[in-house]
DNA sequence: GTGGTCTAGACCACT
DNA sequence: GTGGTCTAGACCACA
C-alpha cells in the first residue's frame, strides 16, 4: 500500500494516512474484511515511526472504519455507517465555507468549485468496473 | 468589528481572524480603502493577545488583502487581485478533495454539497454584480 | 458447549471464554464433577486458536474452579471455596468504584445500578438456594 | 494535583489518569473551568512521560469532560454533559455482569455489593460541604 | 508558557 | 506474528 506523504504539510502525517486510507476506502481499492498492512510493514514501507501509523489507526479504529483483531492484525470494518453526528455536520459546513472564501481570493468561482465536486465525486464512486 | 472565535476550534486564533476579514471584505462589509482597527484595539475587543491579532494582519497583508501604511494605520487594500498560483490552486482542490472525503463519511452526498456551496456563494456574492 | 465470544472486544478472548464459563458454573448448567470440553474440541467449536482455550483453562484451573485429571480430562471441581484474599476484594472494591463512576458519566446513577445488580443477581443466582 | 498511580497493574497508566480525574470532578475537587495542571508539570509530579499524560488528556477531551484552549492550557470543561449511548450502557451493564460473577467467585454476595454501591455513591456524591 | 507531533527503541499481552 | 503501551527526548505552532 503506497500513500503520497508530505512531511512538511502542515497537516499531521498521522492525519494524511487516516485521509488517504479513507479514500482507498471510497474507491474500493480497499474492500470490507480486507486486511490493512500491520503497523510495522506500512511504517517501513512509508518511512516514518511505527508510532505514528498506530496513532492514524487508532483514529481510523475510532471513527469505525476499520476494525483491529486481537493478535490478528486490523481489518476494514464490513460495515460502515455514517453518524450523521449534526455537530459534525455544522462544522464541515463551517469548513467549507471557508474553503469556498479562500478559493474566492485565488480567483476561483463557483462555477470551478462546481466542476471539482463533479470531478471528485466521479472520482470516488467510480469505482473499479472497468479496470 | 466583531468576529465569532472560538477559542475551542482547531484552527488557531489567528487563522479564525483571517478568515472572518476575508469573508467581511467579500460580503463588502469591509470595502477597498476602508481602516480597519488598530491591533492594539481589536485585540481588545476580541479580548485577545495582541501578538494574535497581529500575525493575522501580517497574514493578511502577505495575501495582499491589505496594506499597513506606516503611521497612518492597517487599510483593505484598494484592488485585490486574485493571484492565479498554480501551486495553491492546486493545494486547494486537495482540501477540497479531502473535505468531499470527510463528509461522505458523515453520510453528506454530492448534492448537499452542491447545495451548500449555492448557498455559499448568494450568501457572499450578494453584491458581487461588477466584477 | 456454545459460548458468546466478541472477537472485536477489548477483552482477550480468553478472558471472555473465562467469564462465560465461571457464568456457566453459576447457573449451574455446568455442575460440580461435570467435564469440559477437550481443548482441541472446544477451540473447534468456537473457531479459537487451541492456545486461547488452554490459557483460558489454565486461569481457571488456577483459580480452583476446574481441575484437569491426566488422560482423563478437565472437569468442574466439586467444591468451589471462595477464597476470601483481602486483597482481591480490595481490588474488586476499586474496580467496582471505577465502573460506577464511568456509569456517571454515561448518566447511569446510583438507582439504576442497583436495579442491575438486582436483575444480574436473579439471573445468576436463580437456583443457589443450598449455598 | 497527586494521583495514586499503579505501574504494575493491567490498566494502562493514561487510563488510571483518566480514571482519577473524573473520579476528582465528580466529587467536585477539580470544578468546571478549573485549570488542571500542564502535561509537563503533571508528568514531573507522577514521574511518568509526558506522553503519558497526553495520551490521558486527549482521551479526556475526547469524553467531553476537558478541554484545551490553544497556547493556554487545560481546563475542567464548564458544562458535561452525559451522551446516552445505548451501546456504551450495554456494554458497561456487560461490565458490570461480569463483575458481578468475579465478585461471586470471591465470596462476595449482593449485599455486599449493593453496600458498596451506596458507600462509593456517597462518597463520589459527598462533596465537599463539611470541609 | 502551552499542547501537538514525531522519532527511536523497548517491553508486553494476545493469537 | 499482531497491536498497545511507555519512555526519552526533540521540534513546532500557538498565545
Amino acid at each position: 500500500m503506497l500513500l503520497n506523504l508530505d512531511p512538511r504539510s502542515n497537516t499531521p502525517i498521522w492525519e494524511q494516512v487516516v485521509h488517504q486510507i479513507k479514500e482507498l476506502i471510497l474507491k474500493e481499492i480497499l474492500q470490507p474484511e480486507d486486511k490493512l498492512p500491520s503497523v510495522r510493514e506500512l511504517s517501513g514501507t512509508l518511512l516514518i515511526n511505527p508510532n505514528t501509523v498506530s496513532k492514524a489507526y487508532q483514529e481510523l479504529e475510532r471513527q469505525g472504519i476499520i476494525e483491529t483483531l486481537r493478535g490478528k492484525g486490523t481489518f476494514v470494518s464490513a460495515s460502515i455507517t455514517p453518524k450523521a453526528d449534526e455537530q459534525k455536520i455544522a462544522e464541515m459546513k463551517q469548513q467549507f465555507k471557508q474553503l469556498v472564501i479562500d478559493a474566492s481570493y485565488l480567483g476561483i468561482d463557483q462555477q470551478t468549485l462546481s466542476l471539482w465536486l463533479k470531478e471528485i465525486t466521479e472520482e470516488l464512486g467510480g469505482n473499479n468496473d472497468n479496470d
